[in-house]
DNA sequence: TGTTAGCACTCAAGGGTGGCGAGTGCTAAC
DNA sequence: GTTAGCACTCGCCACCCTTGAGTGCTAACA
């Protein structure tokens, strides 16, 4: 991947480089005169075409037709992002957005992961997605039942860094609401400082001991909220923005982006297996999903307490301002952490 | 309104109804010639031509310019609607996908208001929304207050009806857990059979004379819930298939109701609105919001123990299959309430 | 040897034209 | 009251031509 490099001198760099700035910012195909034009060059349009030349042959441009300029491919995208493109740094004005926008006195995870989304999908123009905190990595502190009706609870799991999670669960009839809330005390006190994954194996024996006849039932219970504790939620902003780029003006291709938005299997998923790495990109067919196939992702991940709980990103298509996008999601990963570092607390 | 019956004579209202039926499926202007080929019709297109002069001076009927045919205007949708449309039934097919799709063993509300939203954007092909279940008009059984960390707990509460909500609310540094749990155990034996929105006038007297000290600290919390709790959520489904209409291929107009439909503020207010009419109908301009007057909005209510607690709808094109919509909102209607009514007992 | 000017060539996009067809309104006849 | 006939309108589409942006190649130049 980084052989590319060497591949490529420093003037084919640099004429890459404005290829890829120009069709981010006007999607239409680049021609030799224009990447000329460019002050800093100091080359004719001939030169510019032999090297453009060049740079088709390796892969990096191509061509919608014959007498059309050129596009940057996806393999030009990744070695754009990785060694070409101005790490960009937000200009006051946006950390000041940001700043106002999010609203460190709000006291709801919730509502932080909201507004969170709402600000990526605003300052970037594309959509947003922010995976709420995973309880899986965290310690249990508490685990409430609360009888609703006849056969059915609701369970209400705090983690020892404050991060909530509820869910209607089914219990047995035999179940009454005496025995629930007896039953809610013992299992807090046997979980606590424990994982949720972990409860069943090594807690069970011990809250078996000390309640023989119901033990089956608990554990049936212990499993419905672990169950229903890994399911993850993921907040999705901005999905409509996507008709702003001439690329999807194709009723057909936007409907088959916002339809894949919209069921969000996948983008949770890669928002999953990106929660251990800082930062990932995605481009194009990076992504197995032929509905995104011209779309990027760029995820980031958040913390607290110094350790990660969650990611965050952005979808968009290939051409995508990957400079501005990887700004935004970097400091939105710091503020997102102070808060919830805060909040948790 | 009822009046328009009377301007039109039988054939007229045949013939408008032909036109009305025909553009809702094309999409395209409807002629003289075509109405006329309609079997049932019997008349020349001459014939229809005079009368589709008379609808459409008579403001039914609207000219996109001389040599098109006519398309039907928003008083012939309300005409149409109230008068002339044949009441559709659904197939045995189309009732058996629902009962298929309606998992009666799932038995969490959200989970049911998810898949009733996902019915009805299935079956319709248009955007589906659903009010979950307000609690503000039922008695509360119980509130359970869960600590979480230094100045925050879960706030849960349980309707007589078995409907649940929960959110966080900013507890006083002053109470200890214990104390937490003591309120909440007081306000549950105060509360039980009133309303979340009579709390603070008709019980809070009584609280007050038993928790002299902290009296303030719980009035604030009571309020604190009482306000989240009166925060509506509504479950939106298919918000793309309004890109399978050719009226919204432009990507603008898709884009601004797709945004209007994202942040779903009007039509949660519609929903609200319309929880007490069992069936609504908003045509066009009926909608004051710009960004819909090209659509319209149909809801039903749906009920849990004989009492309505919640409503739902689908939003599409004014030129909307609305004997099709009606038909499968009124059947949903009636099989959420069921499951509701079981589900909650 | 690298750079550049010149030139022929390609091809999408835009504008103008004309025919087609769906539709209308009017009139006159049944 | 209904209908056939007819002249007229106008959007749509296919076609053609022009324009202009862009390319590749070649030859000359520093």
């Amino acid at each position: 991947m980084s052989d590319n490099t060497s591949l490529l001198d420093i003037r084919k760099m640099r004429i890459l480089q404005a290829i890829v700035d120009d069709y981010i910012m006007t999607a239409a195909p680049v021609g030799s005169r224009t990447v000329s034009k460019r002050s800093d060059m100091g080359l004719s349009p001939a030169t510019i075409r032999n090297e453009m030349s060049d740079l088709t042959e390796l892969g990096f441009l191509e061509q919608p037709h014959t007498s059309a300029g050129r596009i940057p491919s996806e393999k030009a995208y990744r070695l754009y992002v990785n060694h070409i493109m101005d790490q960009a740094k937000l200009t006051d004005d946006e950390a000041d957005y940001i700043k106002r926008h999010l609203d460190t006195r709000v006291h709801e995870v919730g509502e932080v992961i909201r507004q969170t989304a709402k600000v990526i999908s605003d300052m970037t123009n594309y959509t947003s997605m922010v995976l709420v905190p995973q309880l899986s990595s965290m310690k249990v502190k508490r685990i409430s039942l609360i009888p609703v009706s006849e056969g059915s609870a609701m369970a209400v799991v705090v983690t020892n860094t404050g991060v909530t999670k509820n869910s209607m669960i089914s219990i047995p009839e035999s179940l009454s609401p005496d025995d629930i809330e007896k039953i809610s005390k013992l299992i807090t006190e046997k979980l606590d400082g424990h994982r949720l994954t972990d409860a069943i194996e090594s807690v069970l024996p011990a809250i078996r001991a000390e309640i023989g006849e119901q033990a089956d039932a608990v554990c049936e219970m212990l499993e419905d909220i672990e169950r229903s504790m890994s399911e993850t939620d993921v907040e999705v902003v901005g999905a409509s923005n996507i008709l702003d780029y001439p690329e999807y003006s194709d009723a057909q291709k936007a409907r088959s982006f916002l339809t894949e938005v919209e069921t969000g299997n996948y983008l949770q998923q890669v928002l999953k297996d990106s929660s251990d790495v800082e930062m990932s990109v995605r481009i194009g067919t990076d992504n197995d999903n032929p509905d995104l196939k011209d779309c990027s992702v760029i995820t980031v991940t958040y913390k607290a307490g110094g350790k990660n709980i969650g990611s965050m990103g952005v979808v968009g298509p290939t051409r995508m301002d990957y400079g501005k996008v990887m700004a935004v999601l970097k400091y939105l990963s710091n503020s997102l952490s102070d808060i919830l570092s805060k909040l948790l607390k």
